[in-house]
DNA sequence: AACGACGCTGTAAGCGTTTACATAAAATTG
DNA sequence: CAATTTTATGTAAACGCTTACAGCGTCGTT
């Protein structure tokens, strides 16, 4: 039941191991007739290099461990499709796990990925992601994405959340609402906390003196559709009118949202108009299309791994300490402006 | 610059290498004092175990691989949340990786994983998988999603995607479509092939002698406006009428249909219905929300690691030579009814 | 007091590779 | 054709870890 190994490889060609091994490799120092010998041995006996064995001696792995909130929906989705394409170009392997926001799990990820991995590109976007930093290995190169995990990262990238909040008021406000409103990520989220920071000072300051309303919400479909709902009942309740301008902190929530201002009856973007967050693909699909601030997240993942791979070929040449932490990217989200805040008489 | 090893743990705390290592492992027999200091001296030096080395000594390595055309993108994006969730129930590792629909690629992503997982999990939709099977290596407990890749597999789940197929026109002409297209993926995918045998047979049965569109696509959305475009201009060509019903062979292209048909002008549903193929998130969200023939992407990835497991569990417990293939699960996609589809007055 | 039982610790073998080094055979040279 | 280089092959060490086994005190038991 075991698979064959190098030794039984060796065997049936009748050569040393050390021939298998070289054959194997594609060496130029070995007889045609033995290499021939030893490739028919090997697929004869359907071998497969223990790629454990040949990293523990190699000291290299060829992979690079992806370390994600979660490694599925629409933005790590994309996250991983950059990352993919800049590994293959590289010929580079992935190792891909999901915290699912739970700190030990993440660490337990990491230790893991030890010793299996050349590198890691980690998104912990969390508040107290410090702690992770604490069990990351010295050696190993690491990059984060969008993470402000500590000073032990060799490179970083990240995006400008609170300018990009200041973008979407600014945006709302252009479009002529008068009163906004923001549905935020978890607390927990250190994104989400500069988009709420940068919304609130960028209200403030268009609008002085007034009250935005703010809903907490966690991300997902579901609680920008909660968090819409609780605008509306609350505007029943107290008779005041809807909030003109929402920006929504993700495009998912923003999804959530529209669908329940549709059910409500509420015409986007005439009687609300709605910004999200990230762009992810379904945004343009939305009806009415979204309109979001763009990040990018792409070339998120695929930055990151190229800073990384940066770091690994640095770390492999200098054999030195003098690991300087590297250069840290910060990316501006681009408005995309789209019919969900498209409203025909701003008026000016 | 080399990580600290369990050599190095053990020299600091002042005890043997063995006792290092129980100490690590959580083993009961280490005195308290014994552990306390290894454990001290790993957190000083940021141990982290060598994976390698352990998988190698321990001939497991709690990782299963998964191999899918492609990692990202709503429908395999799902898959790997159904995996995900399903392994992490089970405390094991993900080494995801891609093959891009190129079987060299695929080849290479097994020999990486040999030797690093316990397990494979297969996708490969296409037709000349069997190359595949060629090079897997028989000790590997497998499982397969959607693909006919021989008989090696311990186990498999798959779609019946020709009664999909069949499912799609009967709804078309239950909804009164007197006219039928279709728009398949692409000739090299197993499953395009059989949705497409499924919707001839089924068009035939129900409107004997007519002719129906065909558009070959790639599964991408750009491949599906340009079915529907293709459809458009023939139609304006000819001037014949725009066919009634179009099964679309998956979301994906369905969404860029709907886009091309927007553009003219062409009303979903009342002038062409539409049908699709996945239900993936986004289908939800298209406007019109887009009916379609679900498959319950998530099970198919969470049920085919249960199968996985099962195998291994086998395996490692009949060290046996029995190896029976194992069950082959075929899942029925179920009609989802969605308004691009949903025809005012279905001339009875 | 001698004995076995028990609990903790260390020594060393072995997992499947790669590769430096030694060796043997073949090819080149003067 | 002997001396020398080149080329092909094999031997054995090393990678970091787990674990069977042996060693050795410390007890409790006759």
């Amino acid at each position: 039941m075991k698979g064959a190994t190098l030794k039984d490889v060796a065997r049936e060609a009748d050569v040393s191991i050390a021939s298998a091994s070289r054959a194997i490799n594609g060496l130029d120092n070995v007889a045609e007739e033995v290499r021939r010998r030893v490739l028919e041995a090997a697929s004869k006996l359907r071998y497969v290099p223990h790629g454990g064995a040949r990293s523990l001696v190699m000291a290299r792995t060829n992979t690079v461990g992806v370390l994600l909130p979660d490694i599925y929906g629409e933005f790590f989705s994309e996250i991983i499709r950059g990352v993919d394409v800049a590994a293959r170009a590289r010929g580079l392997h992935l190792l891909v796990s999901g915290s699912h926001g739970d700190i030990n799990e993440a660490v337990a990820a990491v230790r893991a990925m030890g010793g299996r991995v050349d590198g890691l590109l980690v998104m912990s976007p969390f508040v107290d992601s410090q702690d992770l930093a604490a069990v990351l290995p010295l050696n190993l190169p690491l990059v984060t994405i969008a993470s402000r995990i500590g000073k032990v990262e060799q490179g970083s990238i990240s995006i400008d959340n609170f300018g990009g909040g200041v973008k979407a008021v600014e945006h709302l406000i252009d479009q002529g609402c008068k009163t906004l409103a923001h549905i935020s990520g978890p607390p927990s989220n250190f994104e989400a906390q500069e988009r709420r920071r940068g919304f609130l000072e960028a209200a403030n300051t268009a609008l002085p003196g007034a009250e935005h309303r703010l809903f907490e919400g966690d991300f997902t479909e579901e609680s920008g559709y909660r968090g819409a709902k609780a605008f509306l009942n609350a505007c029943a309740q107290t008779g005041e009118p809807m909030p003109e301008g929402i920006f929504v902190a993700n495009d998912m929530m923003a999804v959530g949202c529209l669908l329940a201002l549709r059910e409500a009856g509420k015409a986007v973007p005439d009687e609300v108009a709605l910004v999200g967050f990230d762009d992810i693909p379904i945004a343009r699909f939305a009806s009415p299309p979204l309109s979001t601030l763009r990040v990018g997240v792409f070339d998120l993942g695929r930055r990151g791994l190229e800073l990384l791979v940066d770091a690994m070929e640095r770390d492999s040449l200098s054999d030195g300490e003098d690991r300087e932490s590297g250069e840290g990217i910060v990316v501006s989200p681009e408005l995309v402006f789209r019919d969900s805040s498209r409203r025909r008489a701003p008026p000016a």
